[in-house]
DNA sequence: GAGATCACG
DNA sequence: ACGTACGTGATCTCT
């Protein structure tokens, strides 16, 4: 047996840790019960657990920087110079990172006038040198001048939780450079970070061109009179000195006066002790339970509770104001079975088993009764899941789930342990403990199982004044109590109603697609010369750019970008691309549409029952899953026969669906109160049409080109999301400077869109989140990121979701407002989809006049805008029709 | 489980 | 200089 080979994982612990803590910056959430912040330890033990696990090192050593001064600082005074101190956050983790890794095994060092860096680039070379695998981990990119063939340099990218690995092969990719030359380009464009100076004016683009042809700042100084004048050469001339300072300053130091040998980093194998000891101190139940520990301990940690299991129920078992839970395992409740069901109030706290439960009429008469005030977990889907055993659940006056999204979009978790950990409260488990996950779930024994429950109903009547109160300090009542949560019950009638979808006419569309796929595939095929699988953007990309030879226009993370839009570039030189697209959308629909909405239709109703996520998205629209609904096809006409299969329950009934027309821009018509867009909705122009006048100029509506008008609806999309002249560039197919100058213009005619635009950012700057029209709020953490690209997000983020989120707020009180208009009226109409700016419904033909109507009516008035709102309505015999 | 692609607003 | 449009979910391939 050849002995394994030897593998070496140094660790840049300064640099992880500060990613560990800047990436998780969610400081409030975590903290122990000390109130030690514990949020960089929690994902550093996340990345030593990943490194563990996926290098399987042999050796390992995690260097950290030592003190404030290194021999760099001989060389250049002011070397990290004006550095802010450690955060007083950050700080009192500092001394439990060292503690937890020799908990995993492995070896923790420093070394007295040196960083991390030369610690690392010292091992790194010695056992380079002895043969080993070396795999660097780091968050700083200067460490990729270390990588050979044998060392390996992962650098993190998105705080910690993704890695990017540097060999040289992708560093020539991807800088044209050998690793050592990236100390030469550190050395031109010096590093901010670090406090020291490059050469003037040089960044990355300049400094690669520079080492392109140069190859060293050495021969690039070599030969820099011979470059013909410009102001680069001035620059580069002047600033010399300090080009060769920073390279010395950016080199590392492979020959540090270390005092471990390699043998002295020999992994030990984690010491389990040590680090239930640790999550203990920290209060990682989560990684204690992976350890396999967590039941038995955490269980002696909590407060004992007190309750009954219930083999016959009674009425004295119940009170007003009780809070209710109803188990089940299965994500979709509408085929799920309930396991068992717990309710309660303080020192009263009872656990049944679902028989028990439909035994008794005790039950079903308490949780039926308006007056008996619950409160829930999810009120949604407990309310379905009660339907399906013949209970219609009344009285929930509160859903600490939509309470907890409402205060924070982001505490969204389906497990209830998650979300009292949250609010601080910690005497539940979590959910993946009590009953495993993957392959491995199961129902524990009963009175495990009923401690569970009974914790959750504790938990759930216990939450419920500290969630009120917050969402009254937030001014959040009336989007809670007016809006979220009778909408919740509306949903779940949706829900249960369920639309009918002929699965004949779903069946003829197979059988159709499925020889039209096999003609499509030979032609691929034979233009191809060769057989291979379509669905494969890796093959086709061979086939395409390899085989065939055509340009590559896009590249993504992977290989080549076979998306639409690059073949449709193709289209005009390349045969093939045509087939490829008409594979692409056949192929799309029989598997997305045909065969995945026939697996969804239940057998003995014909009909389908998505679930929507009323406490998923960023922004307050709803989503839909299971199937997802809101993506029925209706762009090509060739997928929009889809909607010939949705039809109403009832021989003699229509489809009958109504929408919001651009309510988008009307919300920032009315917020951003810019005096033009107003008057174009007031005065009921078409907004496009409209913007293409004010835009480029054009005196009379009649003279927009459609290509104006297209251009134009672009820009305005282009607002609505947070415009960027890129952005705008990349969907019109035009320059940036073109696109730019749209954008110029578009804010010179509507300055109080801009206006907006900017206030809003400030907004969210100063308080942190952005808000609807109905206070719904989104935090945006990263509003003042140092990185470029986090920031800008953000930034569009704040302009783009007051915008979404008011124009999903308008219409979830219309749909509130709707069933109680339905329901007032007798109407025997359904309302049975929402798809972000429209409602469908089914109803008997002769009720269709009251619909059109009616619907209108309330959708339009729903909220009151200072702009009017417009909705259009259409119907027929199936959802294709109502168009 | 992640990435690419594509369906919708 | 940075590298992007905003919000979603399902399916497929591939590691």
């Amino acid at each position: 047996m050849t002995e394994k080979k030897k593998k070496l994982v140094l660790v840049d612990g300064s640099s992880v840790a500060f990613r560990s803590f800047y990436g998780l910056m969610n400081l409030d959430s975590f903290r122990n019960k000390n109130g030690l912040h514990t949020n960089a330890l929690f994902a550093f033990n996340n990345i030593l657990e990943r490194i563990f696990q996926t290098e399987e090192p042999t050796h390992m050593l995690v260097a950290f920087d030592s003190g404030k001064t290194t021999f760099r600082n001989e060389l250049y005074g002011n070397y990290k110079g004006g550095r802010d101190s450690m955060p007083s956050e950050m700080a009192e983790q500092w001394p439990y990172f060292s503690v937890l890794v020799r908990a995993f095994g492995g070896k923790t060092y420093e070394l007295v006038n040196y960083e991390a860096d030369d610690i690392i680039g010292t091992f790194s070379r010695l056992a380079d040198q002895a043969g080993y695998d070396v795999v660097i981990i780091s968050g700083d990119k200067d460490m990729t001048q270390l990588v050979t063939d044998n060392i390996r340099v992962d650098i993190t990218v998105k705080g910690v939780s993704e890695l990017k690995s540097y060999t040289p092969e992708t560093i020539r990719e991807e800088y044209g450079l050998e690793p050592l030359q990236i100390i030469d380009m550190k050395g031109l464009m010096g590093d901010p970070s670090d406090n020291y100076p490059g050469v003037t004016k040089v960044g990355e683009k300049t400094a690669l061109k520079l080492l392109a042809e140069y190859g060293s700042i050495e021969n690039l100084y070599g030969h820099v009179e011979e470059m013909k004048k410009s102001k680069l050469k001035e620059n580069l001339i002047n600033d010399k000195d300090n080009a060769f300072l920073s390279k010395t300053l950016a080199t590392i130091d492979l020959d540090s006066p270390v005092t471990l040998s390699l043998d002295d980093l020999a992994v030990e194998g984690k010491n389990i002790d040590q680090l239930v000891e640790f999550y203990r101190e920290m209060d990682f139940n989560g990684f204690l339970s992976k350890l396999g520990v967590e039941s038995e301990d955490r269980s002696e940690s909590f407060e004992e509770i007190h309750f009954e299991t219930l083999t016959e129920i009674k009425p004295e078992h119940f009170s007003d104001r009780m809070s209710l839970y109803v188990e089940m395992l299965e994500d979709n409740y509408h085929e799920g079975t309930i396991i068992a069901l717990s309710w309660g109030a303080d020192g009263q706290i009872y656990t049944a088993s679902l028989e028990t439960v439909l035994a008794s009429a005790a039950f079903k008469k308490w949780a039926e009764d308006e007056a008996m005030e619950k409160v829930v977990y999810d009120g949604k889907r407990t309310t379905v899941m009660l339907h399906y055993v013949g209970i219609e659940l009344r009285g929930v006056i509160f859903d600490i789930l939509l309470a907890s999204y409402i205060l924070n979009t982001k505490d969204n978790s389906k497990d209830l342990a998650e979300v009292a950990q949250e609010y601080g409260y910690n005497d539940v488990s979590y959910d993946e403990t009590v009953y495993g996950k993957g392959a491995k779930q199961a129902v524990p024994e009963d009175a495990v199982l009923h401690d569970h429950l009974a914790r959750k109903a504790k938990a759930i009547r216990s939450l419920y004044a500290q969630l009120n109160t917050e969402l009254a300090d937030n001014v959040q009542k009336d989007l809670y109590y007016d809006i979220e949560l009778p909408l919740s019950f509306v949903l779940a009638r949706m829900e249960i109603k369920g639309i009918k979808v002929d699965p004949e006419r779903l069946l003829k569309m197979k059988e159709e697609f499925a020889g039209r796929l096999i003609e499509i595939e030979k032609s691929v095929y034979a233009e191809a010369g060769e057989e291979f699988n379509i669905n494969s953007p890796k093959q086709l990309g061979v086939i395409l750019f390899e085989k065939m030879g055509y340009p590559v226009i896009k590249k993504t993370k992977t290989g080549y970008s076979t998306a639409v839009d690059v073949l449709e570039k193709l289209q005009a030189q390349a045969p093939i691309v045509e087939h490829i697209l008409n594979y692409r959308q056949l192929a799309k629909l029989q598997s997305t549409y045909v065969e995945g909405l026939l697996k969804y239709i239940r057998p003995e109703t014909g009909k389908i029952h998505t679930r929507y996520l009323q406490t998923l998205t960023q922004t307050g629209r709803l989503s839909s899953v299971d199937p997802n609904l809101q993506n029925i096809p209706i762009r090509m006409e060739e997928g929009r026969k889809i909607r010939q299969a949705f039809v109403p329950q009832k021989e003699g009934w229509k489809i009958f669906a109504s929408d919001y027309s651009q309510i988008e821009l009307r919300v920032l018509a009315h917020i951003s109160g810019d005096e033009h867009l107003r008057e174009a909705f007031i005065e009921g122009q078409d907004i496009h049409t409209s913007t293409a006048m004010r835009v480029f100029g054009v005196d009379k509506p009649e003279d927009v080109t459609s290509n104006l008008r297209r251009q134009a609806k672009a820009v305005n999309f282009g607002v609505v999301y947070g415009i960027s002249d890129y952005g705008l560039s990349q969907n019109l197919n035009i320059t940036r400077r073109a696109a730019q100058e749209f954008i110029d213009k578009y804010f010179d005619k509507y300055p109080g869109v801009k206006r907006f635009m900017e206030d809003i950012v400030k907004e969210a700057k100063e308080n942190g989140y952005v808000e609807t029209l109905f206070h719904r709020r989104r935090y945006l953490p990263d509003i003042d990121n140092r990185n470029f690209n986090l920031r800008s997000f953000a930034e569009r983020t704040a302009i783009n979701s007051p915008i979404q989120g008011t124009a999903a707020d308008i219409i979830k009180v219309a749909m509130v407002q709707m069933e109680k208009a339905l329901e007032e009226k007798g109407l025997q109409a359904n309302m049975l989809l929402q798809v972000h700016d429209e409602l469908i419904f089914e109803c008997p033909a002769e009720e269709i006049p009251i619909l059109a109507k009616l619907v209108p009516e309330v959708m339009e008035h729903a909220v009151a805008l200072s702009v009017p709102m417009k909705v259009d309505s259409n119907y027929g015999d199936s959802w294709y029709e109502a168009k």
